[in-house]
DNA sequence: CTACCCTTAGCA
DNA sequence: TGCTAAGGGTAG
């Protein structure tokens, strides 16, 4: 009835066994969520080795940013954030305490990635993305919820005229691209690469989503394709043939970067990129999708 | 059963 | 205080 973006139901398609939430209850807030609140799975993910395969340089480069301590990323010792809304949780037993996981940045990283080639996942591949990530499935499910409002309420307060048009195919110019500015210019890029921040980025603990979002979304176009669902189903990412350049490298960062880096005075220098290479390296899973 | 909406609540 | 992960309820 609204301007609502005629949403959803990607229909789960071959629908996976969807081993991972085999949760039937209300969650509890424990332990069985295996997110990054948890020392890292150990038993139940057999990918162990998929968590930290970041280079040494990233795992320095979160290891002093706040939500690096929650990040699966970084098999830290308890002690870490990890444990922090555990022991909150520990504190208030029994309590509700709910329990806020901290991505981390190179987990919001793919998240993005992927937001930005499919607005809605599959349950097979929402669980093989959640395994990539060191996730729970739910943990990603809501990722992709929120992003998806969060993406909606973006589009309204930029176009609340428009709105209530057909937005849907409309080839409304503008283009939610989550808060990853690199992705504009790389949207259309069937290569798979992936851009990387300068190291700053990814070192600066300051550079945070927030440090993005509002400001940076502003300048952003939303581009009505990335709405529709099926379309996304059926392109980059399900798509073999988007992955057919992986080991070329990108040219350097789009303009859009060079407007962060003014406007925000974070980034500077060189932008570097990921091979599809690097991003394997990191993500040894990763590669099961751009294939 | 799953996704969505609304809402709560943790963290910077 | 804003952002956003996640809980609860509901609809398909």
């Amino acid at each position: 009835m609204s301007a609502d973006p005629a949403p959803p139901q990607c229909p789960p398609g071959p629908q996976a066994p969807n081993s991972r939430d085999p949760s039937p209850m209300p969650e509890i807030y424990g332990p069985r969520e295996n997110p990054a609140s948890l020392p890292m799975s150990s038993a139940e993910t057999p990918r162990a080795e998929t968590v930290s395969p970041l280079p040494s340089s990233m795992d320095l480069l979160t290891q002093d940013s706040p939500d690096s301590s929650t990040s699966p990323w970084v098999k830290l010792p308890p002690t870490s954030g990890e444990e922090r809304t555990a022991r909150k949780e520990d504190a208030t037993q029994g309590k509700k305490r709910r329990m806020r996981t901290v991505f981390s940045q190179t987990q919001l990283y793919v998240l993005h990635d992927r937001f930005l080639r499919q607005k809605y996942l599959s349950s097979q591949q929402t669980e093989e993305l959640s395994n990539i990530l060191n996730l729970s499935y739910k943990q990603v499910k809501n990722w992709f919820l929120n992003q998806r409002k969060k993406s909606k309420r973006w589009q309204k307060s930029n176009w609340p005229e428009q709105s209530n048009t057909v937005t849907q195919n409309r080839s409304a110019t503008t283009e939610y691209t989550g808060f990853y500015p690199c992705h504009q210019g790389y949207l259309p890029n069937p290569s798979g690469n992936l851009p990387l921040w300068s190291s700053q980025a990814w070192n600066n603990p300051n550079w945070s989503s927030q440090t993005w979002n509002s400001q940076s979304w502003s300048n952003h176009s939303w581009n009505s394709q990335t709405w529709c669902p099926q379309a996304w189903n059926n392109q980059a990412w399900n798509n073999p043939l988007h992955n057919c350049e992986e080991e070329s490298l990108q040219p350097p960062i789009p303009s859009i970067f060079e407007t962060a880096r003014e406007s925000h005075g974070v980034l500077q220098q060189s932008t570097k990129y990921f091979s599809t290479q690097q991003i394997m390296d990191f993500f040894p899973n990763y590669s099961e999708h751009s294939t």
